[in-house]
DNA sequence: ACTACCACACTTGTATGGTAGTATGGAACT
DNA sequence: AGTTCCATACTACCATACAAGTGTGGTAGT
């Protein structure tokens, strides 16, 4: 008998998928690389099915293309699907802390004073991939307080897009204090109740990722459409 | 040499997608109904390959669940996931149609006049099937007209969920004056600029398809979580 | 030198066999 | 009768073989 609750363990097409998803985000494969499902089962100790299933799931989300007899590739970076992506996700997070105002249970409220408590911490530390976890972490709580993490689920699918360029921050200069401010403000706002500071604030928050698409398309033009 | 511009064949894989998908959003395949690679190859005279991907591709939607070992089921209904996907088109269809109040191309403009027109001439041919596409069509006229084709096909993919209960509208009372009298004021509030006036109408509008999902709880109490 | 053609080395798409885990119904035992 | 155990018939997962389309480089013919 199976216990209840156990981590089902892992397939061998999760892995692979996995695997290749943080290696696109993280440009280690880079967009226009050009992938095959039987280099990838040899590297990764498999057969040709489960890194199949992987591509189609990764093409599902646009992270490569598969042209049938031809080959798949990495896709290239669309600036328009990534202003698209910063779009909905702009409105999305305008919404949902618009809701938050309205009513936010005390322990998610407690949670995001404790995740600040932490990103101080970790600015003190310099701990950048810490810090990025925690910013992660704290949109999420927002989300699940108001009772809409499908639609994080969302957001975190069309990040995807937004995270091969966000990755830059992490080497270039990262203004976290600007950013540890912003995410206090809204805290802030959220027990004050004050939905048009926590939605203003929220949108300058948003827009700081903007510029990191202009650098990188600066500095490697072939990796965009 | 291929044609250029060519629609390519259509793999196994999709067509056996498509017939799935229709069928589940039709409660043909009604929720909670066992699928099986076999059986469906059999029935589809393909081999459990291409069924299995179309599987992965529903299950990564959202349509079906897949029990290792165990089968393939089509997803119960669950009413938070309907609420949230109508909440996420509510924020994003309010957000387009202020943008289009602000600068909307005057051939889109056309466009939606003319789909107004027919969706006159299907009310009096009470082609309801046609005004349902028209529907759709309108709505998708709005995104490309604002450059948000990419939205608008996330949307279409949420829509799933919405559709199963929207389903209904075919079959009982449809207010299909209603939804025309809508439409022709938010043609008109982006005609004028008024994004208040269309902000508020397509707000009206999208909260239309709320009851539908109270109907079929009650008719159909094993179809949901 | 140039062109047309073809063999070949790729690619993904599809079919199928084997493996391991799961549910179930009946038999044996208490 | 009630419970335990096991054979069996499923399931999805994975490996592998074959099919079919694509691009390329070399070669033969002009």
């Amino acid at each position: 008998m199976p216990f209840l609750g156990q981590t089902p363990i892992p397939s061998a097409r999760d892995v692979v998928y996995s695997k290749l998803k943080s290696q696109i985000l993280s440009l280690e494969l880079p967009p226009g690389a050009a992938l095959s499902e039987k280099e990838s089962s040899l590297a990764f100790n498999v057969s040709r099915t489960p890194v199949r299933e992987s591509f189609l799931r990764l093409a599902q989300e646009g992270l490569v293309q598969v042209l049938p007899q031809r080959g798949t590739f990495v896709s290239l970076i669309d600036p328009e699907l990534v202003e698209e992506a910063r779009f909905m996700r702009e409105q999305l997070e305008k919404a949902v802390i618009r809701l938050a105002c309205d009513s936010f249970p005390a322990d998610k409220l407690a949670e995001l004073r404790a995740n600040l408590k932490e990103q101080r911490e970790s600015m003190e530390r310099k701990d950048d991939l810490r810090l990025f976890e925690l910013d992660e972490s704290y949109h999420r709580t927002l989300f699940e307080g108001c009772g809409k993490l499908n639609t994080w689920a969302v957001i975190q699918q069309m990040n995807a897009h937004l995270n091969r360029t966000r990755l830059l921050r992490l080497f270039s200069d990262h203004q976290w204090n600007h950013l540890y401010d912003q995410h206090e403000r809204m805290a802030d706002a959220i027990e004050a109740h004050d939905a048009a500071l926590a939605e203003s604030t929220m949108q300058e928050h948003l827009l700081l990722s903007v510029k990191d698409q202009v650098v990188l398309r600066e500095k490697y033009p072939h990796y965009f459409i």
